[in-house]
DNA sequence: AAAAAAT
């Protein structure tokens, strides 16, 4: 993946640098920028800055802008924070600092665009916004800032505004209209939310307006190579991490706030080189992050925001204690005093639980699922015998192809249960003259990013997918997904369907069933029911004999309603929000149900 | 049981 700042040819400056070596003793050369070698040195590289930060105290890092006369002198440093220092007027005047010299920021928009041109037309992948009409949001907590109805409404800043332009997002989302103004407003925010809602501009937006106009201590002074990001976002998977920082990179182009991300199977090293160039915001997967820190190359102590995106697939995928570290054991500065959103898709038990632990006196936040409320994702159920999936499934490819799908249009995913099954699928297609391609956790990195890229292309317009892929990629064009096997788990089951339908767009959804899948057949005909959809009689009689299988109802959930409500979540020492009961004004949750039925596992159980 | 994630 390239990574904007990897590409530039400042990177063969870095490691010819003699300033790029960096030595742990006192009197050993200190690292310089490479951006801030070869300028003349400015008042402030006279004497040492002083700072006064997130080590000597609780205080609001904006405190220490003001607050850091002669508080400690750590190392000396470069201008890096001079205009916080001298002005007070943050970063601003940082721009005009770190961005100068740098001869050009790697366009973020792809080759097919020129960012210089605004309005420039471009095929729209972005959102269908009709279909955001209807959407149900509910929102709990104390003082909930109004939402706004436009982007013009919250002042973001004009570089930010411009990169709107040319993402060429026209009005918010509702998780955005909701979501901006509470985290603008300084808010911990829980919300329920689906990617594809636009919950990446949701968080992006107001962490870079709020680092951009912040007047913080920029970069604790240290010899150690080691990155303070201000911003950390958390991801379950790899992909996902990619495609949010490549996402943040474009709300951030211009503005001088540096994106960068960090995730397993890749080099370590390059990601490295990218913390020690500045990083204002991370994007992480738990497992590299914890490598970083436990090298002593990054460390929490300037985070002022933190979200966590898919927070309940993270729960899913064994990641508790490794984010439990990262946000509760390492440097991280408390809740209250950092920011803090949650996003999820389902509200169980273990999320309640860790909203109590990560964020203070929050607002809650619901966001109906787009494009599962209605039509736009058409189910089928057929019955189909374990040895007969493969003959079945070239059925389907060839009534499609058939059809005259262009091959960009109508790409098709398909979702196996097992790694092995997954590279076997993968061959026997490509044998039987259906190019495709496969992705799945025993992929070299490298492997797994071709694949996506080749597959949204429609290079191979068919990709055989493990659960990797079921969540929160955005991927245009898929017009069909197929349950080649089905999950165990009906919420596995919406995410997977949720890949296609997105942002408006119809979709199908054909899932292959058998005996071997009776403990989903009461979950799956209730949900399609819900969603409007024909169960087929055979389905209903499977529901009926089954007796076990999960109850999207049960599992001990309070759904998508603020469950600090709920009294009897209240107990003990816990509830450190004080007074329990937030939910003012709050109440007739359950009108949403029915209407968004679909969406019944995610934001509206 | 399988998948994902650090090496």
């Amino acid at each position: 993946m390239p990574t904007s700042w990897a590409d530039s040819s400042t990177a063969i400056d870095f490691a010819a640098a003699p300033g790029a070596s960096v030595g742990n003793g006192s009197g050993r050369s200190t690292y310089v920028p490479p951006h801030l070698r070869n300028r003349p040195p400015s008042a402030g590289q006279q004497g040492p800055p002083s700072y006064s930060g997130p080590a000597l105290g609780n205080e609001r890092f904006v405190q220490g802008v003001q607050s850091g006369g002669g508080s400690r002198i750590i190392a000396p440093r470069n201008d890096y924070n001079r205009s916080g220092y001298s002005g007070g007027v943050g970063w601003n005047n940082r721009i005009g600092g770190w961005e100068r010299g740098r001869e050009r920021e790697a366009n973020p928009f792809g080759p097919d665009v020129d960012p210089e041109q605004v309005f420039n037309e471009q095929e729209n992948t972005g959102i269908n916004f009709d279909a955001y009409e209807d959407i149900p949001v509910e929102t709990s907590g104390e003082n909930v800032p109004l939402p706004v109805n436009t982007f013009a409404e919250i002042d973001l800043g004009e570089a930010l505004n411009q990169n709107i332009r040319r993402c060429k997002y026209v009005k918010p989302t509702p998780v955005q209209r909701h979501a901006i103004p509470i985290s603008l407003a300084g808010r911990d925010l829980m919300a329920c939310a689906q990617t594809g809602s636009g919950k990446t501009a949701a968080f992006c937006f107001p962490i870079i307006s709020g680092i951009m106009s912040g007047q913080c201590v920029q970069r604790p002074p240290r010899m150690s190579r080691m990155a303070y990001p201000l911003a950390l976002i958390l991801s379950p998977t790899r992909e996902l991490s990619c495609q949010i920082h490549e996402e943040a990179r474009k709300f951030a182009y211009q503005t001088g706030v540096r994106v960068v991300v960090a995730y397993g199977g890749a080099p370590i090293n390059q990601q490295l080189r990218e913390l020690e160039r500045g990083v204002d915001i991370l994007v992480a997967t738990p497992g590299r992050l914890v490598d970083l820190l436990e090298r002593a190359r990054l460390s929490l102590q300037m985070i002022r925001y933190l979200a966590l995106d898919e927070a309940d697939r993270m729960l899913d995928m064994g990641f508790e204690p490794q984010i439990r570290k990262i946000v509760q054991q390492m440097d991280m500065p408390p809740p209250g005093i950092r920011q803090t959103m949650l996003f999820s898709a389902t509200f169980p038990k273990e999320i309640q639980r860790m909203a109590s632990d990560f964020l203070a006196n929050y607002i809650f936040l619901a966001v109906g699922r787009v494009g599962s409320s209605t039509d736009l994702i058409a189910q089928r159920v057929e019955f189909v015998q374990e040895t007969d999936k493969r003959s079945h499934l070239m059925d389907l490819l060839h009534a499609q192809r058939a059809n005259g799908g262009q091959a960009k249009q109508s790409l098709t995913l398909v979702f196996v249960e097992t790694k092995k099954g997954a590279d076997s699928l993968e061959h026997w297609l490509c044998m039987n003259g259906f190019p495709a391609t496969a992705i799945h956790g025993d992929r070299s990195q490298q492997e797994r990013e071709y694949a996506l890229r080749s597959f949204k292309t429609g290079h191979t317009p068919i990709l055989v997918a493990t659960d990797v892929a079921a969540r929160g990629l955005d991927i245009p064009h898929v017009a069909h997904v197929i349950n080649f096997d089905l999950p165990n788990d009906i919420d596995d089951y919406v995410h997977r369907i949720g890949r296609t339908g997105r942002a408006g767009k119809t979709g199908l959804a054909t899932a292959f069933f058998n005996e071997n899948n009776a403990s989903m057949a009461k979950a799956l005909s209730e949900l399609m029911q819900e969603a409007n959809q024909e169960v087929p009689d055979w389905l209903s009689r499977f529901a009926a004999r089954s007796y076990g299988g999960k109850n999207r109802r049960g599992g001990g959930r309070f759904g998508s309603r603020d469950f600090r409500r709920d009294s009897s979540f209240n107990r003990g020492p816990a509830d450190y929000y004080g007074g329990g009961n937030a939910g003012v004004g709050y109440g007739g949750s359950g009108g949403y149900n029915g209407a968004y039925a679909a969406g019944a596992t995610s934001a509206w159980d």
